[in-house]
DNA sequence: CGGGGGTTTGACGAACGTCAATCGGGGTGG
DNA sequence: CCACCCCGATTGACGTTCGTCAAACCCCCG
């Protein structure tokens, strides 16, 4: 094992025991589990498929840098992007059979993955409790922001609803310190910014030049930055979850 | 105890084994798990919360006759109906906790619910794993309608929505003997499905109008007639969930 | 017979989609 | 170093879908 690849690992490492840590306590024995994760690593080009809809993702895996979906692509092509799939989230980790697990899941940038086979399906971590809270708490977080994004598309205006992913996703990347003083990197193109909120290209343009306008946000070569976090807050009426009501 | 009420106690208990049966085999164990539960048997006005959001519902309950939804309102008015729950479907009936039990949920006509304090959070059937699995599909097929209902919102057409939806109930009604040969009883103003799908009151009338202008549904009365299920399924891209690639 | 909630219709307007052209910036080959 | 190119961002013109408003209608019930 190169010296090299042991950083790249303690990094990987690193990141999900921030990430899971600030969702559970982990004890010293939680965090070696994850420690112990014996991958690989794997670098994974963009637009690769990390499972076929309806299996889940084996192994299963971490994202550990660059961004995926969840996705559905209709007969004449339309896609929906059901959600970001963000450094440190799971790729086909869950313990109950779950439909979420189950969406089609793409690399939106080339990524790197931590692969993870003791995080399979119906996982048991009785010595390791704090792990398995972290984690159910990760799976409810996800299954809550479904239904915000129901929300979303069923009753709020384009606007609305690029302010709301936006705040959910600085949200999110602060969670695992991509995010700071309300400035975070999204690598993404408006193309997927339109399938992920269920907008035009054309129109998810103009939606972003309005909050340009009004000064809410910044967004230069793919770093946002927003300016004004209550007012967008307001007009989203976003609510940052509620870490500790998922128990 | 007065006769009537054992009947009614009967068909409640009738209408789980029936509805979770068809989720999973159940043993006559499992089965008696159903038949012993005490209640009571309540009847609901219209209109009543069965918990605040943020809150499970206290009892679980499993309701029996009439309809109900989880909903968002959003401050200025707007709702959004996040899922209609149908005779069968538990309550703040949940293993883990889920954010989809913690929606506002809210009786859309009368009801009769089956309180059922065994059925709370955490609940464990160790000697009943029919009952324990059912249970668990059922809260799958909750996940994946929300998956289904993001793509409908996202990416397709009043049309389309209405014809998802209607698809969606028949199957639903279907698996606990409210729905034959494509004929089902919706007891819900055009109002609610506006909700329900995203659109406005009249333009859910204007789609109503088209479906039955296309000789693809009837409608009246609150009585639906899928008359070209096929057709109706092309447009939509229904597809009914399989069950069993949920285990 | 009157009333009220829900449905239906028409006219109009706003939000959003589509098409097409242009712009801009980073990468690449000469 | 420069010209070119290509992908994505941006803009404008225009079309469509869907929302809003308001009136009429319908049916069930008292």
């Amino acid at each position: 094992m190169k010296p090299n690849h042991a950083a790249a690992m303690r990094e990987a490492t690193d990141l999900l025991v921030r990430r899971y840590g600030a969702l559970a306590h982990l004890s010293a024995e939680d965090e070696q589990a994850f420690r112990r994760i014996e991958g690989p690593l794997e670098d994974v080009r963009r637009g690769r498929q990390f499972n076929v809809e309806g299996r889940r993702a084996n192994p299963p895996r971490f994202l550990i840098t660059g961004w995926a979906c969840r996705q559905r692509v209709l007969g004449d092509g339309r896609r929906k992007i059901i959600g970001f799939i963000l450094p440190g989230d799971g790729i086909g980790v869950c313990q109950r059979a779950s439909p979420l697990s189950l969406c089609c899941m793409t690399a939106l940038t080339d990524c790197r993955t931590l692969a993870a086979p003791a995080f399979d399906i119906g996982w048991d971590f009785p010595d390791q409790p704090g792990l398995d809270n972290a984690l159910r708490i990760a799976e409810a977080l996800d299954e809550a922001r479904a239904i915000d994004h129901i929300v979303r598309l069923g009753r709020q205006t384009a606007l609305e609803r690029m302010a709301h992913l936006l705040l959910e996703l600085n949200w999110r990347l602060a969670q695992v310190g991509l995010a700071e003083s309300w400035r975070f990197h999204v690598p993404l193109t408006q193309e997927v910014m339109a399938d992920a909120t269920g907008l035009s290209i054309v129109h998810v343009n103009r939606t972003i030049q309005q909050l340009r306008r009004d000064r809410l946000i910044e967004w230069r070569h793919h770093v946002v930055t927003i300016l004004a976090p209550e007012a967008l807050e307001d007009i989203a009426e976003y609510k940052a979850p509620d870490v500790r009501a998922l128990i």
